[in-house]
DNA sequence: TTCAATTAAGTTGTAGGATGATATGCATCA
DNA sequence: TGATGCATATCATCCTACAACTTAATTGAA
């Protein structure tokens, strides 16, 4: 808990203050791809700082796969689609409707591996999705418990497909909700308490013990639409909002 | 093209070399999460390079959120739901069955958002899209060029759905699986041309422009477990294959 | 003895300079 | 003309030093 609070106020380090700048530039195409970056000298001086900062800057980027660094000529920024990471900007998901969206990519991915879980989840696979789904509606009712709770749960359904990368990537999306919602309730004090639908949990996981898949595809759909409209989130998204 | 061969080619800086090495520690489970890592002295002592490179590495770590460094104290494993990025090991996809994996989460992406994309998407869509399509059975037959309209057709296709995380997840996945690819066959010259099917892709192209959603998922979905064939991964897994 | 303040040591954060490796353009010379 | 060598620019790596922060030991007084 000490840890993640740490985690989330963690101070911004001039190297990471460095890299969100040229970041941005980047993606606001500032900086097109092919484009050459000044001198690791001309951004020390240009930001006021030492040139092992702008190379740890640089060097985040470059994990990245967002620019690529060859000695003796200069940096260069990539194409978006070289790049060897997925990061979502948490600022983005202010915008509900970019949270929209996002739930939606979650939906997608979700209700198809539920189904896939249906088929192949295990005994043991079952038990941890059961203690998961006992700890959300059991004693652990304090909010960040319960909500922990709720995210475990649909982690061990991802691991329950036994597909390693479905995991990694429904926990990516949910832990960006997560902590998106986190933030917004720490800035806005009003923003309700956020409930959680015991019942729609309980038609997944009934769905799962009876290895149904077209069932849990089906409850795990209601269940993420119903739970980004607890969110003040609206979905399904119209079939022609999406496209400008 | 000459970007992307030094892309490819990029030599393993120092710096790389001491994240690859505490990135998979951290993973076999050598360091759990909460566990503090050696100090930057002893780091810089054991690689025998200098404590710039080990806090490059460091940087690279802390920006995936792999890890949290706190001044004074050290620098301690996040937990793996902690994590700011996605990013894929390629050596592990040298597995064939962990690229059948890779492909399974393709699938699930690709086909639904495929049924979204023929609901949403524009006049300026298609035409991008029937592009890349011309460019994929046109003049450009040579290998590399057919293979980048392949790709751009899909992202089109995704970028359709006016949903921008969904264009990323497919974009990275796809690229993913593109550049695993090309790997193996620079390692492997015996391995064949892969043969792009473009009936698969018309068949896509035409549901569509039928704005017809069921049409499309369909279509996208046989194309993928034939790509997958094509390329010696066998689809779909089998149901319980899965699960271990 | 107990507790608060101070001190010391250890660790990460930042600064600045020095040297080596690599790429490019220019001048020199056969 | 063409090839060679030099000067320059840039990143890669190393080194030292100091600042900021944390922890624990030490000291001092009540």
């Amino acid at each position: 808990m000490k840890q993640r609070l740490a985690a989330i106020g963690t101070v911004e380090t001039l190297p990471h203050r460095v890299a969100a700048f040229l970041s941005r530039e980047i993606e606001s195409g500032g900086l097109n791809p092919g484009a050459r970056l000044p001198t690791e000298q001309e951004l020390s001086e240009k930001f006021g700082v030492s040139r092992n900062v702008v190379r740890e800057a640089i060097a985040q980027l470059r994990a990245d796969g967002m620019i690529e660094a060859r000695q003796g000529i200069g940096a260069f920024v990539l194409a978006p689609e070289q790049r060897a990471t997925i990061r979502i900007d948490r600022e983005a998901l202010k915008d509900t409707y970019n949270m929209a969206r996002l739930f939606e990519l979650r939906c997608i991915l979700e209700a198809e591996s539920a189904a896939l879980a249906a088929a192949r989840r295990g005994k043991e696979h079952l038990d941890s999705i059961k203690a998961a789904l006992d700890r959300m509606g059991g004693e652990e009712r304090w909010e960040e418990g319960s909500i922990d709770a709720d995210l475990l749960f649909h982690r061990e359904i991802a691991r329950a497909t036994g597909n390693s990368y479905i995991h990694t990537f429904i926990s990516f999306v949910c832990e960006q909700i997560r902590q998106s919602i986190h933030y917004a309730r720490m800035t806005n004090p009003l923003h309700d308490l956020v409930e959680i639908n015991v019942g729609e949990h309980v038609r997944i996981y009934d769905a799962l013990v009876a290895g149904d898949p077209e069932a849990a595809e089906a409850a795990m759909r209601a269940h993420i639409v119903g739970a980004a409209n607890r969110v003040g989130v609206k979905l399904p998204l119209s079939k022609t909002g999406g496209a400008k």
